[in-house]
DNA sequence: TCATTTCTGTGTTGATCGATACATAAATGA
DNA sequence: TCATTTATGTATCGATCAACACAGAAATGA
């Protein structure tokens, strides 16, 4: 398959890198304020050529966003599994929210969060994508704190379905707060706040 | 000069009446979204009487924006002054946001939160004005809360600025889970996951 | 009546949008 | 060598963008 592909003239530019580039002009801009011609000029190489490597605008959105939550989003979803406790989990995950967030060396905030917030006929799959993915992050929210109590450490009636939507709002948020130019304590404040209704929801989940 | 400005042919619209329909168009589109057609074709009007009427397209944004924040705004943010504690302000000032932001006869979330979140050259004055609206807000919340320490509710030491910061993030994100239709149960589970922070912020404060 | 002022509807402006036609260039297999 | 295949650069496509020119309509004051 790959065999075969190698007939006609190659690429001359290397396309992960170029979606890479594609990727961070998405992000600066969301998808109606990025044009085919800021894309096009970032990834260095001609509208043609963008067409044929990725098919469409919204193609190359929809590559963009999944190269963003494999790259940009990874380190922070990982933190769920990996830590030992559910409080720590969350903490964890917002932290590195909090940092992600808050480089200066890349856009502010979260192209999933703020990617494509306004429905429109014309960007109905992007916008659907979007709030799949949003979807998947609630449900790995809730997925971790119901293990928490499935492993004792929250109590049987715990309301997972109810503090996963908070954190994760607390999350999206978060965006709109580092666009607005917060600083990386300001976020880490705002994670404060956050994991200060943890032991309040865990006590009158027990009550 | 009311008076004066009565010569010549009268306006056949209702000028208020329009700019409350332009404001349901920026709001359920974003600034970018909405087009001179879309708002003209809402507004009942063609788009030379809109240039004649308010000048441009960012300026009819800035009307449009401001009749939201005293019309679809001040019942919210009336209830930080009018509860008789802190506590009791911060609950519903999310509780009403929770109402208001879940509304199913108009556009979900709030104009101000999401009306135009990606910075552009030919957008940088709408940007700027809605993040100074956003930052109001949050001086809102921290004066309110300071208030709170004045009068002895709160601890002398609490953090006004960094709690202000985190329920105003909490708001910005509930606009996002509206966005995604999310119901008003799930904006008020949101509203008591914040609120369950508030003692342990408060006990925090005192150690 | 009539000059002045302001609004309305038609039609259009140059710019930019996403997306391609087309000719040429550079690789392949036969 | 040469037909085939794919990529590239130039130069555009029709549609839509924000904004406006212009002429006629409807009010005013004199």
């Amino acid at each position: 398959m790959n065999v075969m592909s190698e007939r006609g003239r190659p690429r001359t530019f290397d396309r992960n890198a170029a979606l890479r580039r594609a990727m961070d002009v998405f992000w600066a801009k969301g998808y109606e304020g990025a044009s085919i011609s800021d894309l096009a000029a970032a990834m260095g190489i001609n509208s043609p050529s963008l067409y044929a490597a990725y098919g469409s605008k919204e193609a190359l959105f929809l590559e963009a966003t999944d190269l963003y939550s494999r790259v940009e989003g990874a380190d922070i979803w990982l933190a769920l599994e990996e830590a030992p406790t559910a409080r720590l989990a969350i903490e964890r995950f917002l932290r590195r929210t909090a940092k992600a967030y808050s480089q200066t060396d890349r856009p502010q905030g979260c192209l999933i969060a703020l990617g494509a917030l306004h429905e429109d006929s014309s960007r109905g799959a992007i916008c659907a994508d979007l709030r799949r993915r949003r979807a998947e992050n609630l449900t790995a929210l809730k997925k971790r704190l119901e293990r928490g109590v499935a492993e004792g450490e929250l109590p049987a009636d715990f309301n997972c379905r109810a503090a996963a939507t908070f954190f994760a709002t607390v999350q999206h948020g978060m965006s709109i707060q580092a666009r607005d130019g917060a600083s990386r304590a300001a976020l880490l404040a705002t994670v404060a706040g956050a994991m200060a209704a943890w032991k309040t929801m865990a006590d009158t989940a027990e009550a």
